[in-house]
RNA sequence: GCGGGGAUAGCCCAGCCCGGUAAGGCGCUGGAUUGCUAAUCCAGUGUUCGCGAGAACUCAGGGGUUCAAAUCCCCUUCCCCGCGCCA
């Protein structure tokens, strides 16, 4: 969430941030109501002070007496119905607070000034190509038809057993899907990442500081009779790991390395990508996570695109960056690039990696800060990143890698990871 | 799941029995002193409200008793030890 102070100090700069990301008018009225909650609250605090103020002395003055000796009771008296008042002005007050809060919880982070102007994905700005598309003699397979030609995987039983999205992968591609997730792993704890395995479901608490109220909807399940919900990336653990902790600034940045299974509803998603791998409820993923200073967080963002940008690099798969626009920008991030993946048989650029700078949104309601060394004590930034999203690496892989008789050619990095596989054949 | 012990500031820890408004240490910051460093000494070091003087809050969270709660009572969460169950 944002900082109130900017409400009281410049309510016009929340405004146009909310402007730019497509709000109405009549939406961006809450900021009006925000400044005035605040402002309710703030009168009511000071007059519900001043009793207990008044409180302090008289019982400062009870205690006095007693020690003298002298009669109490007309204080006491008096007391009974100061604590009255107080009672009831706290409990306005409290709402009051509590009425600010939740306006300020649905309020989207500021975007930074590169941040380009756009309504929706189509507006989205493609910063950079790499790689060579590959021309292709034969007429290219979708992944699923790659896979359950080479009986590497099933979708009609998992259709069975747990509905659309889900998928049974067999022997090769499982053996790929590991493969992928240590290839990420070596080469982010090689460039000092800390490898992380942590839990896959966390308390409201703890997601609510990392996550849109929209996310409880669209895309977290909850375990039934619990106060717990399944992760959607491991970036949701990581980052609420440290809630309420007070970090020292020798100690950043803390560079992550996740490794966990993603679990997400999808509401609204439908399609195209209904079976296959593309888009499931569950999937495997390594994921970088970073708790920065405000002064490097831009840096850590860089950092976290180019480690992205590596992994497929030597995965040999020809992908482009996009700088998010306003109208396509989470409500947490500051800014996100995404690493399209080119997709040879769909012609097109498919997202499988998102990084974004959470300044200190999630920082603050989570709680997370730093002391610097002027004693001075701050909210930190988080900055996440995908390494590589297994699934939707392995469709890029299964697209880019196919050859004309159906059979699928391992990139070379991952052979040492898979006895040194060179080519996925029918099973 | 059962029994016992715990949760106090960035960290460690006292206070709880016996209610009177958070002590001390470490670390960090500033100052003094000193060829330099170290040591030593002094001061500061939770949150919020207030232009300020100042004030309120804060002892895991919530409720209660009381003029007054870190302290007494109840509920909840989490951690540790033992038992049980268990991949």
């Amino acid at each position: 969430m944002l900082d109130i102070r900017l409400f009281r100090e410049s309510p016009d700069t929340i405004k146009a941030n909310l402007k730019k990301r497509g709000w109405t008018e009549e939406e961006i009225g809450i900021v009006d109501t925000v400044v005035e909650s605040d402002l309710n609250w703030r009168k009511s605090r000071q007059e519900v002070d001043a009793l207990k103020h008044k409180r302090n002395v008289v019982t400062e003055e009870i205690s006095e007496l007693k020690k003298a000796g002298k009669d109490i009771s007309d204080k006491i008296k008096a007391m009974g119905t100061l604590n009255e008042e107080i009672k009831k002005l706290d409990e306005s007050t409290k709402s009051f607070l509590e009425k600010r809060d939740e306006l300020l919880l649905r309020i989207p982070n500021l975007m930074h000034e590169s941040v380009p102007m756009g309504k929706d994905e189509s507006e989205n700005v493609p910063l950079r190509y790499w790689g060579e598309q590959s021309e292709y003699e034969f007429e290219l397979k979708s992944h699923q038809d790659i896979i359950e030609g080479l009986n590497q995987g099933d979708f009609e039983l998992s259709g069975k057993t747990s509905g659309a999205g889900f998928y049974f992968l067999y022997e090769d591609l499982v053996m790929l899907d590991l493969a992928l997730s240590r290839f990420a792993i070596d080469n982010l704890r090689s460039s000092g990442f800390k490898l992380i395995e942590p839990p896959f479901m966390l308390r409201k608490k703890a997601m609510q500081g990392v996550v849109d109220l929209a996310d409880f909807e669209n895309m977290l399940y909850k375990i039934e009779n619990e106060d717990l919900y399944l992760i959607a990336t491991s970036e949701h653990s990581m980052c609420a790991m440290l809630m309420d902790k007070v970090l020292r600034e020798k100690d950043l940045p803390i560079r992550l390395c996740g490794v966990s299974p993603c679990f997400r509803k999808e509401v609204g998603a439908h399609g195209i990508d209904t079976k296959g791998i593309f888009r499931t409820h569950q999937f495997n993923k390594v994921e970088q996570f970073v708790f920065s200073t405000p002064d490097h967080s831009w840096d850590e963002h860089e950092l976290l695109i180019k480690n992205a940008e590596t992994l497929f690099q030597k995965l040999e798969i020809p992908y482009r960056i996009v700088n998010i626009c306003t109208g396509d920008l989470g409500g947490t991030a500051a800014k996100k690039y995404d690493l399209d993946a080119w997709m040879p048989r769909q012609k097109e650029f498919r997202e499988v990696v998102s990084c974004s700078n959470c300044t200190d949104y999630q920082a603050r309601k989570l709680n997370i800060r730093y002391d610097k060394p002027d004693g001075q004590r701050e909210y930190v930034h988080t900055i996440n990143s995908t390494a590589i999203a297994n699934s939707r690496a392995i469709v890029a892989i299964l697209e880019n890698y196919q050859q004309d008789d159906g059979t699928v050619m391992v990139p070379k990095v991952l052979r040492p990871y898979m006895d040194g596989l060179e080519v996925i054949g029918k099973r």
